[in-house]
DNA sequence: AGTACAATAT
DNA sequence: CATATTGTAC
């Protein structure tokens, strides 16, 4: 019965890239034709068989520049360069976030830290201090992540109130959608509102497994999706899921900074602790497949 | 054709 | 902020 099931994530770590994989965290973001334009290397040289590179877009708000060093870009580029027919210009596009497993993991910790009262998009994505990472983001995601607990709990649902949800015995709860959120250790609590009374918070969980100090921070992979154009081409290596491609490319770097909240309610808890974890994953090469995704960080 | 994700609109 | 809906990708 599926033991894929069981590998998938065997597979995924063997997936997981290591920073060396990923792009050096140099020339960031440089959108290709950029890049072409400069006739500079392009970070995403290795292989890219099939890769359709679509334009790169800035990221248009506090965006962090560099002092200016040298180039200025934005400069050449886009001028009906090959008739690459690209963006606008003027109406820049953010690019669609891919939520990553270590991207997914921190926002676990970070709602897991928050506790479910807390638990608001707003103050996960402070929590997370994820550049580039927008509050609409963090509320898509934590949607998605509510319905999937949910679903857990729905269906595990019996006696066992702390249980972890994930390695259910053979009941095979976890459809393939849950690929990405099974992947995190889900801290076992949320949800439920069993606790009649206290309502409150209860935080006696600690982080995940390992969680050194490395304070990372973390970038955001996005994936630069055609626009209009249909799909063009298919899943090359399918992981069990099925679905798990596209060529996402780094982007932005630290800067983060604090805002404040002028509305928010600071309740007892004062959570400005920039936790950290890392798992790294000694990736492999596995077959033919390789697809990039991002976590560099830096330190705060 | 269907499923799933992330984005956007309510 | 939560939920519903749409768009896009696969």
């Amino acid at each position: 019965m599926r033991e894929e099931d069981s590998n998938w994530f065997a597979k995924w770590e063997e997936e997981l890239p290591k920073p060396e994989e990923l792009m050096p965290l140099s020339q960031t973001l440089i959108s290709p034709d950029l890049a072409i334009a400069f006739d500079i290397a392009n970070p995403t040289s290795p292989n890219n068989p099939q890769n359709k590179q679509q334009q790169q877009t800035q990221i248009p708000q506090s965006s962090q520049q560099q002092p200016n060093s040298s180039a200025e870009f934005e400069s050449a580029e886009l001028n009906g360069l090959g008739g690459g027919g690209d963006e606008p210009a003027r109406t820049i596009k953010r690019p669609r976030l891919v939520w990553t497993p270590q991207l997914h993991k921190r926002f676990v910790d970070a709602v897991a830290h928050l506790g479910i009262k807390n638990a608001v998009p707003k103050t996960i994505m402070q929590l997370m201090s994820v550049d580039g990472l927008t509050r609409e983001n963090v509320a898509s995601h934590l949607q998605k992540y509510r319905l999937y607990l949910k679903r857990m709990q729905g269906l595990s649902n019996g006696g066992s109130g702390g249980n972890s949800g994930q390695s259910l015995s053979g009941a095979g709860v976890d459809s393939a959608m849950d690929n990405l959120f099974a992947s995190s250790p889900v801290p076992a609590h949320f949800l439920h509102p069993a606790g009649r009374g206290n309502p409150d918070q209860f935080l006696p969980f600690v982080p995940v497994t390992s969680m050194q100090h490395h304070n990372h921070h973390m970038g955001v992979v996005v994936g630069h999706h055609h626009p209009q154009v249909q799909q063009q081409y298919r899943q090359f290596g399918s992981p069990a899921n099925g679905h798990f491609d596209h060529h996402p490319f780094l982007s932005r770097q630290s800067q983060q900074q604090v805002q404040r909240m002028g509305t928010s309610v600071h309740n007892g808890s004062p959570v400005v602790s920039p936790y950290v974890d890392d798992v790294d994953s000694s990736a492999v090469p596995v077959n033919g497949r390789k697809v990039l995704t991002l976590f560099p960080t830096g330190d705060d």
